[in-house]
DNA sequence: CAGTGGTCTAGACCACGTG
DNA sequence: ACGTGGTCTAGACCACTGA
């Protein structure tokens, strides 16, 4: 039942600031101050001052104070898989073509390659029950002895497709979302007769050195994907 | 020059587990040998392992140790302001309509409302230079006495109006994104003639107890806006 | 039982900012 | 000079897991 000494400064500066006692800018109590009124060592002060840091609540800067920070209203946390994205799951996909390319002057822009790298290109369709959803296409920097797993292609998600030969912790991603309405050969993958728009989801991948290792671009059917993102506060 | 200790510790475990050498579900050594291989004290250790496991590289498991985690490598950090998308901002805005009204159904399901609880409506276009770039509908939920300041109404962002009479730390938000073709109205609004996809932003408020105090829709002409978001490691 | 992580203390020295 | 936060120590007691 008892919480911990430092939850409890957590808890109790939380309170003013929702409560809007604490406002942005207002300083907080200093460590000191805390010591006292909860009457614990500043290295317990410390901890739960260190905690809502990392929240994003408050600023210290040394030698002034610690601050309530302007709440980052922008900021949300989305979850992204292109195998199961809100409203479908994809429980099944078709190889379209796998194959080792030479970029085209725009792929080589967008991945920053030299022209004489090869790329591995990979075009699928996903399923939910019998229906096409999406289409999708990757293209993956080649490396000499890159190892390509069958199961991979032809299932993976982009991230799990490279986790074979990199550590998922030192790759960076970056997803552009946009609406776009089909041109005549993703018509005729997906089977659109009439005008539906596609929600489409690129995704870069970059390695630790920050150079580019993969573009993915998505093409799901509007009534067939919805994403969600939510805020990251209140923790 | 000098990193602290404690940041040492810190980036010699994340370069482990970015090597491989570490790999998910790994041990990582106690802290208490830890604090043999730094020559540190264990309060020092213990601030390296918090940020670790703080930023999700690892997890601590009372009486057993500390792990390596699986990378969550579906997860986003999405900026969203409905006022500045991409590659579009939008530098003027047209109020069409303000109203209170009683909530339809619908609204009543999407806001858990009852029926006699009002709610205000606000209708806007977005303009960029001199071309409606986007349709925009507010739904908040009125309270007595709520201030209603004319300037949020017209050049705020959903999080800005509310913002005037409650913390917006204490607020948690949803986005919902997808597709869609615009019925007529919108597209007489934003003088579409020819089919044009619409990217759809719903956004939905709730206050500290969980209760729906707003929604957010929306829709941008497909050409006007592409939203992005990154991944959340490698801090 | 010995080893692990979780909490906490009562000091210390430092660099920084303000009067 | 004084108060602020940043780093660090050398202990302590606890609850938990595993052999």
């Amino acid at each position: 039942m008892e919480l911990p000494v430092y939850q409890q400064i957590i808890e109790d500066i939380k309170k003013r600031i929702f409560s809007g006692e604490l406002k942005p800018g207002d300083a907080i109590p200093s460590e000191n101050s805390l010591c006292e009124t909860f009457g614990v060592s500043r290295m317990t002060v410390r901890k739960g001052l260190a905690i809502l840091v990392n929240e994003g609540y408050i600023t210290s800067i040394p030698g002034k104070g610690s601050f309530v920070n302007e709440p980052d209203f922008e900021k949300y946390t989305l979850y992204f898989n292109e195998m199961s994205t809100g409203v479908t799951t994809i429980d099944n996909t078709k190889l379209i073509e796998v194959k080792i390319i030479l970029p085209t002057n725009k792929l080589q822009m967008s991945l920053n390659l030299s022209s004489n790298k090869k790329v591995i290109l990979v075009k699928r369709l996903f399923y939910s029950g019998s229906e096409a959803v999406a289409y999708d296409e990757k293209y993956l920097v080649y490396y000499k002895g890159m190892p390509v797993v069958e199961k991979e292609i032809k299932y993976g998600t982009f991230p799990e497709m490279i986790s074979k030969f990199t550590s998922l912790f030192a790759i960076k991603k970056e997803l552009t979302i946009s609406a776009q309405m089909p041109d005549q050969q993703i018509s005729k993958y997906l089977s659109l007769y009439n005008a539906m728009p596609l929600l489409v989801v690129e995704q870069r991948l970059f390695n630790a050195q920050d150079n580019p290792i993969g573009l993915g671009i998505t093409y799901f059917k509007g009534d067939n994907c919805k994403l969600f993102a939510s805020s990251s506060f209140t923790d």
